[in-house]
DNA sequence: CATGACGCTTGAAACATTTCAATCCCACCC
DNA sequence: GGGTGGGATTGAAATGTTTCAAGCGTCATG
């Protein structure tokens, strides 16, 4: 690439064609069209555009086309691996579209999440993909009004009117309980909250239809609540945990997510207590770390990039067929059973 | 906002007047000069705009303006919290300068990374940030040449010709195995690779100098190689670790990152040696999930964030400042210490 | 009553691209 | 030699915003 000495703004398609000796609308269908151009002139065009080191102007295609060549995914939580793993699907999809993706992290927070969206909006974005907050929030609705294809991540809303994808989160709880009553526990704590996030309500909802089902007794299911998902708020439950009196102190726990669960691992561990053997641990999302951890950690995983993936196609769908109708995507979880509940308890 | 039913495009500034009854240019004053504009009138253009949901275009913004609003960070492994991290820096940085923030990640991966580079050319990005796969790609003094800001994160290039900013990767290697000295032990293992990674040369240099100033063997350093920095890597380095003639083997080993160590701490507790009693171990770079692991890790910190903030900082200073110098900017690590070297060995 | 000043508003130009109808030119046929 | 078809190229229009010089009207001052 024989450039040119930068004399302030970047070489337009206009100088492409000085150089050329053509018309510009002639290097645009060199862009665009390269076939309908005659191959000497094409390479004319081609040769100008390496020498002048031309970069297409996106902003000016946009304006021109009235939308954006990209994605966006507002992803609750940035120190969570899974949205991460989330992401990394709709990464991929939008790629294979050759889009491009925005991702952006609300961090939990709801007015920096609808910060996002407002600049995503001034994007002109092809279609938003979001883990919300809070799944009711106005702001969202207003998205959803405004036409911009959307899609809910890994939440559901009452209101409908625009796709989601998640797993089945009472499933996902039925799945952890159940494992846990195979191994013969008989006193089970559930970690997790607060109640506000769906996730927590469903799985525990999940957890109590299974011991109800396996006629055991209401009270051995102990709930114990969190602050948040987070591996602080899973090692101060291990601290409550330890503080019950030994007849009511549960055999195993099942924990709303594997950040709690290896908090609560780490609380185990430095206690002294053998997992899995004093302690059964199931957490919840199957993120890389847990089976990292010291003792591998038995986890209900979410299929997470295909979540990403499918979300990706439901947008997509949305933005370019005009017959879309709107989709709840469902996906099964499975239990990945490791060392943590590894023994059966007699 | 009561909204007018769409009728296909968005309403633009020319919609906005038209409603309010005033000539688009005042509009354009409401939005960038609201000073200038009596009340009265800035009130019914606010009205119309509420009315009509108007949302600026940003492209249309961008084409006049020439450049875009937003900073890009292209990272190297999106699975490493280490990232996540820095990229939190970058963007209260982008924040706070009311920009938003493309997160990009090549997956170490050199094609993606051009590819997304490309994309962010084309996008007329303020300034780009990135941990690059090699710091001497072509690709990258292609970015620099082309007079975009643009700053090497966590790597240097031999070039120059461009900001950075990193840690003293040498003292951190030196600060870790000059811990474990102190701690008593004198045969360690250095557990990283491959050496093409320029963080994990100088680790290992930093180690192998104090260990030589300490007076040490030079064949009780023990330099355990890795095909790559991830928890996977980690558990094989276990292996053979455990594999070597017990005269041989190490009693500490000192990895290039928090993950492979997590690996390590994961097969050493499988095979049931005592952390940090059998073995005590040393990662590089405290992300969250080393003060998590069962055994809470010693670690190097890196100041993650504010490597972030301050990769941001010069980006932006080279964006705007015309008296603009590059700068190499290095941050000192420190040693965390915790449980898993917890013991002095006699 | 004329002049100037001041506050507010206006309208045109510019940004880089894409599209499309119009034009050009050439070869070929009658 | 005139006409036709068609491939290649052209130039103008349109996208939505910002800026800025110019215009307008009102009020105070001389």
């Amino acid at each position: 690439m024989t450039q040119q000495p930068r004399n302030g703004r970047a070489p337009s398609v206009k100088d492409v064609a000085a150089a050329a000796g053509v018309s510009l609308g002639t290097v645009s269908n060199v862009l665009n069209r390269p076939a309908v151009v005659s191959s000497t002139t094409r390479e004319r065009v081609e040769r100008a555009m390496a020498d002048l080191g031309f970069v297409r102007n996106e902003s000016a295609r946009q304006l021109r086309a009235g939308t954006s060549r990209a994605l966006a995914y507002v992803m609750l939580d940035g120190g969570n691996p899974f949205f991460h793993d989330v992401a990394e699907g709709i990464e991929t999809a939008a790629e294979d579209a050759d889009l491009s993706l925005f991702v952006c992290n609300s961090s939990g927070r709801s007015e920096r999440e609808a910060k996002h969206l407002d600049r995503l909006l001034q994007q002109r974005v092809q279609g938003i993909l979001i883990t919300p907050v809070d799944p009711d929030a106005a702001h969202l609705a207003d998205i959803a009004q405004r036409g911009v294809p959307f899609v809910m991540v890994d939440r559901f809303s009452r209101a409908g009117g625009h796709c989601s994808v998640a797993v089945d989160d009472v499933l996902g709880g039925r799945i952890a309980v159940e494992h846990l009553i195979d191994r013969g526990h008989r006193r089970v704590a559930f970690v997790g909250g607060p109640e506000s996030i769906g996730q927590v309500r469903e799985r525990l909802q999940g957890a109590r239809a299974v011991w109800a089902e396996f006629g055991m007794p209401e009270e051995d299911l102990i709930h114990l609540p969190t602050e948040a998902l987070t591996v602080n708020e899973g090692r101060s439950a291990g601290e409550r945990l330890a503080g019950l009196p030994s007849r009511r102190r549960p055999t195993a726990a099942f924990c709303a997510n594997d950040l709690l669960a290896l908090g609560l691992l780490q609380h185990a561990v430095t206690a002294g207590l053998r997992v899995p053997d004093d302690l059964a641990i199931v957490g919840f999302d199957d993120i890389d770390f847990a089976a990292a951890a010291a003792v591998p950690l038995t986890s209900v995983r979410q299929p997470r990039q295909e979540l990403g993936r499918t979300a990706a196609r439901l947008v997509l769908d949305e933005a370019t067929n005009p017959a879309h109708v709107h989709e709840q995507a469902t996906f099964v979880p499975a239990l990945v059973a490791r060392a943590s509940t590894g023994t059966v308890r007699r």
